[in-house]
Parts: C-alpha cells; sequence; structure tokens
DNA sequence: GGATATTAGTTGCTTTTGTAACTAACAATG
DNA sequence: CATTGTTAGTTACAAAAGCAACTAATATCC
C-alpha cells in the first residue's frame, strides 16, 4: 500500500496535466493567436460553435466549461471582427443565437485542420498501443474532475 | 488512415488536457488556497523548494517552467509571509539560495500529504492497469510537448 | 583592464482574468 | 396583475499574468 512519504509531487496528477496541457498548446497557441490574433477563449466559441452549429452563450457555457464573463468577452470581441453574428431568437428576447459568419467558418476549418495535424505530432510521441487508453483516461478526467473529491 | 474531415475536436488532445488539468486541479486549489492564501505559483514555488531543498529563482524557473517574473512575485510574497527566506551566494551575487523556512515546511508537509490524497482520488476514475500507462504519457508529454511539431 | 555581452532578478505598464454587482426579460405565485 | 424569483448576459472593479524595459553583477574578449 502506497503511503504519503513514498509519494513525489513531480507525480500528482493535477500537476503532470497543467504541465502536459500548457507544453501541448504552446504551438498551437502560436498558429491561432499569429494567424488570426485570437485568444484562447474566442477559439474555444468558435471551435464550439463550429462544431455544434447555432448555440446561446450559456450552451457555450455550458458545453466548454467557460465562465459567463468570459464568454461574454470572446462573443464581443469575435463579433466586433465579425467572424459571428447574433441573431434574436423568437419569444426570448434575453438570449441570442450565435452563429458563425462564413468568415467565421473559413477560420474554424483553418484551424481545426491545424489542430488535426497538432493532434498528430502530439500523439507521435505516446506509444500506438497507449494512444487510445490515454484519449479515453482523460476524456474521463475532464468530464468530472477528481469526482466525489 | 484518419483524416481531418473525421477528427473531432473535443478529443484535440490539448483541449483535453486543459479540461482535465482544470477539473482535477480545482478542488486542490480550493485547499491551499483556503487554507494559507496561496496562489498556484506560489505554492508550486513551495513544492519544488520542499522537495529539492535550495535553490535559486532561475533554477525554479528551469525546473518549474514558470516565467521569472511570476517566480520573482510569488518568492516576495512567500517571503514576505515567512515561508522562505534568501540567503546571498558566495562568490555570485546576482543570485540568492532560496530555502524554505521551518513555517513553509510545515505548508510543504501538509500540501503534500493533501496532494497525495487528492492524488488518489483522481485516480480512483481511472481503471486500475491504465493508471500507470496515464502517469507515464503524462510525464512524457510534460517533458517536451508537441517535440518537433 | 575597459568595452561589450550575458545572467539574475525586479519593476512598470498593459492585457486578461475573476468576482460581484447590475440590467433586462421572463416565470411563478399569491 | 403586482411581487418575487430566476435566467441571460453585460459591465465595473480588483487581482493576476504577460511583456518589455530596467538595474546590478559577472563573464568575455579584444
Amino acid at each position: 500500500m502506497p503511503n504519503s512519504d513514498t509519494f513525489d509531487l513531480d507525480d500528482f496528477l493535477p500537476y503532470l496535466l497543467n504541465q502536459a496541457a500548457s507544453e501541448t498548446s504552446l504551438e498551437f497557441q502560436k498558429y491561432y493567436k499569429g494567424k488570426y490574433g485570437l485568444l484562447q477563449t474566442e477559439w474555444r466559441v468558435i471551435f464550439h460553435l463550429g462544431r455544434n452549429g447555432t448555440m446561446t452563450a450559456t450552451d457555450i457555457c455550458t458545453r466548454a466549461r467557460i465562465h459567463k464573463t468570459k464568454v461574454s468577452r470572446a462573443v464581443s470581441g469575435l463579433e466586433r471582427r465579425r467572424y459571428l453574428s447574433r441573431r434574436a431568437v423568437p419569444n426570448d428576447r434575453r438570449h441570442e443565437g450565435l452563429t458563425l459568419t462564413r468568415q467565421g467558418e473559413v477560420v474554424y476549418a483553418d484551424l481545426r485542420e491545424a489542430a488535426f495535424r497538432f493532434d498528430r505530432a502530439v500523439m507521435a510521441q505516446i506509444p500506438r498501443q497507449n494512444r487510445e487508453v490515454l484519449r479515453r483516461c482523460l476524456r474521463q478526467l475532464a468530464r468530472v474532475g477528481a469526482g466525489a473529491g
């Protein structure tokens, strides 16, 4: 039975995840920032709209787990640069449907393609037989975090 | 052979890593923030000093991959609260050795113990036979990121 | 050994995030 | 149908991160 005295913080899962996340995100971040001047949250909003079609800001908050103020600002920025447009939802004027513009779709397609390439480059470091295990584990952790803690 | 058209961004590795990292970090973050009022960078500085003994700020930057301004401010904060002390290095007055104080050691011990518990809680979600694979993959990704990209 | 470059670390300023308070629209309840 | 509560989103203010310029000490190279 392992105990706390032999525990190495370098192996602490949240730490490893953070390190792995920042290392693997860096190149891709340079790409979308350099090419389109996007912030991470902006890219994520594009990604979710591109993937799921029209959504409200709250939909994005829920799916992407981003706080509403961040989404609000990202949406403003993307609207200003004409990457998305807002359209009122009929019977409820509180929320609006957000949709990528033609231009936004183009950016989405490019970044999705780039993401695919980056994903392959990152995965290239992982032995083939572990790749699906890794992705499955991460999906699990991304879903609920530490669970009951 | 997979191609970009069937690629699902929800499976994009950097994205999954970021989501998994933030989900799994949250509870632990509440712990050290709530109990000691530490920021993430401050906790990391404590962690590296506790694990490796006396280090210079640059050592920490290198090992922890944190920018020097962040380290500089974290060190100031920790020194002010008497969690670490600086001591001049003999033949080179540019850098200083940073060491946890007695009090800092106590905090370190507590957080290390807590990290151990959190690690177990997080890992509990992962099938036993995948746990070492997962950690190994993450260590690899944390090391070099996307490599050649 | 004096000019230039490099290394260590800090400070100032700008951008981004986080938190909480706020407006506006709708829903529910008496 | 007014009162209270809830939901959607924005805005204002404070904390933190990022970047670039700066100081100070040492190394290098003519």
